[in-house]
DNA sequence: ATGACAATCAGAGATTGA
């Protein structure tokens, strides 16, 4: 089973890049982020026709996130669990129905800029709600993994220019040190499991010629539960797609699973 | 030190993003 997250900066500006992606890569499933909509105004017939179901957490202009899957998808959740207050559309879990049943969570993790500040503040805290949930995802035992924009540079190695990231929000000490615990919990992290190298990034901006530089950094990420790893098979970037017409900022992350 | 770029809503320019 091949599994994609793709933040894709906007379903309406994205449905040409978005479909063609969708076509050639041919995902069982994508995990979408940003897509800057309400339920009501995702093109969901546009993804029907092409073979998918289709599952949205939205909100009006920001934020918003998906599943799209060729497989059938039970028990669908929206929200992260843990803030009642909390209206931000950044999470949706589904089980995707294949040989052996996993556990899909998408996420769009807070950008947390400017640093410090209240946004930071919502960063950590969303984080340590994610932590609740990624422990209970352990204790389940079930396969399951996170996979989604998580505005988190992990490693030195993950930013072409790890300098100019030292005091931002997706690179303090504090952000890694939240995600790192979340790791530690027992997660396995696709992408650095199969491509231990640096160099790989996911997210290039679009201002002063960051592809055309390489100027990258690596921020979305697939983090999977012990019995989900033992599903692994692959894990690559189609980081190719960034040069191609009106693209999103990020590039897809995929994975095939042995179930 | 600043802005560069793109998307949204709205119908200009502020806000957000990373």
């Amino acid at each position: 089973m091949k599994i994609a997250t793709f933040n894709i900066n906007g379903i309406k500006a994205r449905l040409p890049a978005l479909t063609d992606w969708l076509v050639e890569a041919q995902p069982d499933v994508a995990l979408l982020q940003e897509i800057k909509s309400t339920d009501e105004t995702f093109p969901r017939t546009h993804f029907e026709d092409l073979g998918y179901q289709v599952e949205t957490h939205g909100q009006k202009s920001f934020n918003g996130v998906a599943i799209l899957s060729k497989l059938p998808l039970e028990d669908i959740s929206r929200g992260l669990p843990g803030d009642d207050e909390d209206v931000q559309a950044r999470w949706i879990e589904a089980t995707v129905v294949g040989k052996q049943a996993v556990r899909l969570c998408g996420l769009y993790l807070p950008n947390g800029n400017p640093c410090p500040g209240p946004k930071y503040d919502y960063k950590l805290a969303w984080m340590e709600r994610l932590y609740t949930r990624a422990k209970d995802l352990i204790v389940d035992e079930m396969p399951a993994l996170m996979a989604g924009d998580y505005n988190i540079i992990p490693q030195i190695e993950d930013a072409a220019r790890p300098e100019v990231w030292r005091e931002d929000a997706l690179f303090r000490p504090e952000s890694r040190a939240a995600y790192r615990r979340i790791l530690n919990l027992g997660f396995t992290e696709a992408f650095r499991s199969c491509h231990p190298a640096p160099g790989f990034y996911s997210f290039w901006d679009y201002q002063a010629g960051a592809w055309n530089r390489n100027d990258g950094i690596r921020i979305d990420h697939i983090l999977l539960t012990p019995a989900c790893a033992d599903l692994l098979q692959d894990c690559q970037i189609d980081a190719d797609i960034r040069a191609r017409e009106k693209p999103s900022d990020h590039v897809p992350v995929w994975l095939s699973l042995n179930n």
